[in-house]
DNA sequence: GTGAAAGCGCTAACAG
DNA sequence: CTGTTAGCGCTTTCAC
């Protein structure tokens, strides 16, 4: 008659206590291991979780933690407008993915993304964390991600915007949300990010381009408005100047290999007898290769070229570019650890965490 | 003195009550949209919603709902195992871009898992659903999985796995979670799946191949122990047979561009005079051309080659492959619509849903 | 049509 | 070191 009323659904801690002859707090305790339990009592709690194959309910622990221990994984930018990176050949597919299609498809469609899934997992997993995936493309999907967070469904959240004047940093930080992102935001604000250090970057290519013998060389940029280009543009300035090259012909481009097209043009109609070309984009590389063989200069014999990223472009490209190349996994990996120290002690400054770029040598230069 | 204690924190449903003048249940109500209740109190509570900032505790709800409108999104295959009982608590941090990378990298390089993400998001999406996502390389990550879902974390998955004799989809089903597999599993069980009708598929490249011409055609397959791949050898088998060629050559493959590499070798030796090859993925159909193109065979002039899935690899090779696609974000989506289905009626039957391929025509044939 | 009250399963003081 | 006691914020009978 005492044991008429079994537990019916999945076990709870009550069931864990009754079998272990303790308290749920007890219970707890064991399971959370918090010290000070008695290690007999410790070990009774554990068998009684394992024959009863009991499994805590998050929920009811997060309601009273507020914690999720889930954060947003969010791929950020304008779904119509010019992106960074990753839009190749963005035709193909979308034959039924629906609306947002083309979007989540050209953003996996680089291997930067996956670069980051990885650095992020890796960093969360072991303590037992999980990303959540949300695209905020459109300011309705912005808005979204902006009441999960508010729902406290996650913790927090890691953005990776695809372009700069992206909203999303902006109502994160006013919701006073918890947010890390990839890249200095263009609009100042009090919110932590990671970035490379793109002068460094810059530099390493200007010095390639110079040991290889280049002494008339130019440079693709990028919108001129957007941070990362300006400090690429000066990385490259400088490192020329230190080196005796106080002038270098400029083109800008809008990151498209169809404006690095054009930007090879303009320079070449400029000065035909370039020898190096450092793009601020791999996409602009491939399109100023391009042009550069249609003139009948062969790369990297005649004009050397160099990239940024090493996206897919890269790769593609033909010959495969030397490019710049960020260590992602690990920045991917310092964001999740920045807000998950931002998690610890919400008033906590704004922090930024700069990485150094390295040179991967192909063919192009 | 009736209002001295103001609420602190975010509002909760019991402030927006008081601010509307109402009780919770009738708050719960509107936010719910559940009918009966009077448009005058429907709108005082939207107003007071709105006055106060509300916004719903998802672990509240979760607790009482037992939903939390998240699904795990996992990619699952073999990896590297460790599999010995002492790393239980090994693999603490691992810093940043350690060992699982190369799984997660490897993953997304490949557009096929874009796709899948593409086609999973816009069907939960719009139903205020979200992924979460997960890798399950290694026993231990399994576990995870499982204990994942175990505590509520998740309301099911969605699981892809890059292997056939993934132990993942058994775990899940043994432990009553509802779960939905991309591609049919090895062995049979009481789980839905989404799959592509590879007969028809390998139909489509026969015809094809049949009709520009070829007439001295053979078959590299997959290893023969897996579904899909004896799929394919006997719809290739029948259409051939149905227009008059009841014999081909056949080569078995491990889908590694090597093992296409020598299963290529094999046929050529056998038959030289081939005009024709129809190899089961895109990797053995790359390694194919290869050695064709060494032995001094034309592609596809001499000798025609169609691939299977469509993958990056079909797009590197070269020339690039013309091979068979599977609508993957469809299929994505329906693997969604369908774990959705099942979680409204859990003693539901497990279904399969087959999707038609397509012919994606390029050089190679 | 609306309110009161009873939990969902867990953690965290606070006593003992 | 362990048990008791309150809730965390929400949904949901069940009366009114």
């Amino acid at each position: 008659m005492t044991d008429d009323l079994r537990p019916a659904g999945t076990p709870t801690l009550e069931d864990v206590a009754r079998a272990a002859g303790v308290s749920r707090a007890t219970v707890s305790r064991v399971i959370n291991g918090v010290r000070n339990v008695d290690p007999v009592i410790q070990e009774a709690v554990r068998h009684a979780v394992a024959s009863t194959g009991y499994a805590p309910n998050r929920a009811a622990r997060s309601l009273v933690t507020r914690r999720t221990d889930a954060i947003a994984l969010v791929v950020s930018g304008a779904g119509v407008e010019p992106e960074t990176e990753a839009d190749a050949d963005a035709s193909a597919d979308e034959a039924d993915g629906g609306e947002g299609a083309s979007f989540t498809g050209q953003v996996f469609a680089d291997p930067f993304f996956g670069r980051v899934v990885t650095g992020v997992v890796n960093y969360l997993r072991p303590r037992g964390m999980h990303p959540v995936l949300m695209f905020a493309e459109t300011s309705r999907a912005r808005e979204d991600v902006v009441a999960f967070l508010r729902q406290g469904s996650a913790d927090g959240a890691l953005v990776v915007s695809t372009h700069a004047e992206d909203p999303l940093p902006g109502m994160l930080t006013d919701a006073g949300l918890p947010a890390v992102l990839y890249a200095r935001p263009a609009r100042a604000a009090r919110i932590s990010y990671v970035d490379v250090a793109h002068q460094d970057g810059a530099r390493l290519a200007a010095e390639h381009l110079l040991a290889r013998g280049c002494r008339r060389i130019a440079t693709i940029t990028g919108p001129l408005d957007v941070p990362a280009v300006q400090e690429r543009l000066a990385g490259f300035r400088d490192a020329m100047a230190q080196n005796g090259h106080p002038y270098i012909a400029i083109a800008e481009g809008r990151f498209t290999q169809e404006s690095g097209e054009t930007a090879m043009e303009r320079l070449l109609a400029e000065h035909p007898d370039l020898d190096g070309v450092f793009a601020a984009n791999d996409l602009m590389a491939t399109g100023a290769c391009h042009v550069l063989r249609e003139r009948g200069k062969r790369v990297p014999e005649d004009v050397a070229v160099i990239g940024f990223d090493d996206s897919s472009a890269a790769l593609a490209c033909r010959p495969p570019l030397t490019t710049v190349r960020q260590p992602v996994e690990a920045m991917a990996a310092e964001m999740a650890r920045l807000l998950i120290e931002r998690l610890g002690k919400p008033e906590g400054a704004a922090t930024s965490v700069i990485f150094e770029p390295s040179l991967v040598v192909r063919d192009s230069a």
